[in-house]
DNA sequence: CTGTATCCTTAGGGATACTG
DNA sequence: CAGTATCCCTAAGGATACAG
């Protein structure tokens, strides 16, 4: 646990590491756009620069969210995977989707966010599938 | 819709809605904490100064998940309630709740934000509680 | 009691160039 | 390709005083 923290609340503890405008949205990029190069992560529509997000990976693996590995094909890339901690927000952030989707229908979803209405066992399949991707036994 | 938006996400939307480090401290306080005054939410744990509160009520406000009435048995004070909207952001403060409580078990729980393994029926008890002292219909 | 207003400091973050 | 390093600017936010 840091020490600096402003609570002991969980709901603080929690913005603490994921309560910032970048975090989720790579988290979103992991789950659900299949990306896991630090390229692809760059490429999203919200347009983050490279330093901010080479700190938020960075804060990521600190934070045990994800971790990174080099790819075995490609020398100068880097691959990176949610942990288990990571793949857990899933929930979360099924909720926080569609919440905006019930009150925002204006927002349109990519097809890779697409959740809505999915039942517990289709999220339990796409839980299953990342799980394999990442690598998370 | 806003225009300003970074993208049509409703992960991105929603960020931009309750994604800082106060907001949700605020939900929280209403949802489980019972607080209801200014000046109850100021005394919260996390020491929230009285302009960041303001503007965080004002923009909830706008945002349509509280509204805010005068009290009727003391005149200089002003009542919070969340509305359906913001009640409806409950799955996601339990789900990042239960994460905190997986992941960081230090973290102490205020009694008032004990969620943890609450069953769907417990839960759906304590949204019926809200509604009625929140008046949603 | 519920806010505003002011001042000031810091953290966040965009743009860009650059390195291994 | 995957980051670092600068530079610079703005938004966020703490402290405090004060007003209705």
């Amino acid at each position: 646990m840091r020490d600096d923290q402003r609570s002991t609340c969980p709901i603080s503890t929690a913005l603490e590491i994921i309560g910032d405008r970048w975090t989720l949205l790579v988290v979103r990029d992991l789950m659900f756009a299949g990306k896991r190069h630090f390229r692809e992560f760059l490429q999203s529509e919200e347009g983050i620069s490279s330093n901010v997000l080479a700190d938020r990976l960075n804060t990521l693996m600190e934070n045990g969210l994800i971790t990174r590995r080099d790819d075995p094909s490609h020398a100068q890339k880097a691959i990176y995977s949610l942990t288990r901690k990571g793949l857990d927000l899933l929930p979360l952030v099924v909720a926080m989707s569609e919440w905006t989707q019930k009150y925002h229908p204006g927002t349109r979803r990519p097809e890779a966010v697409d959740l809505i209405q999915r039942t517990p066992k289709e999220l339990a399949q796409l839980e299953a599938q990342l799980k394999q991707l990442h690598g998370i036994r």
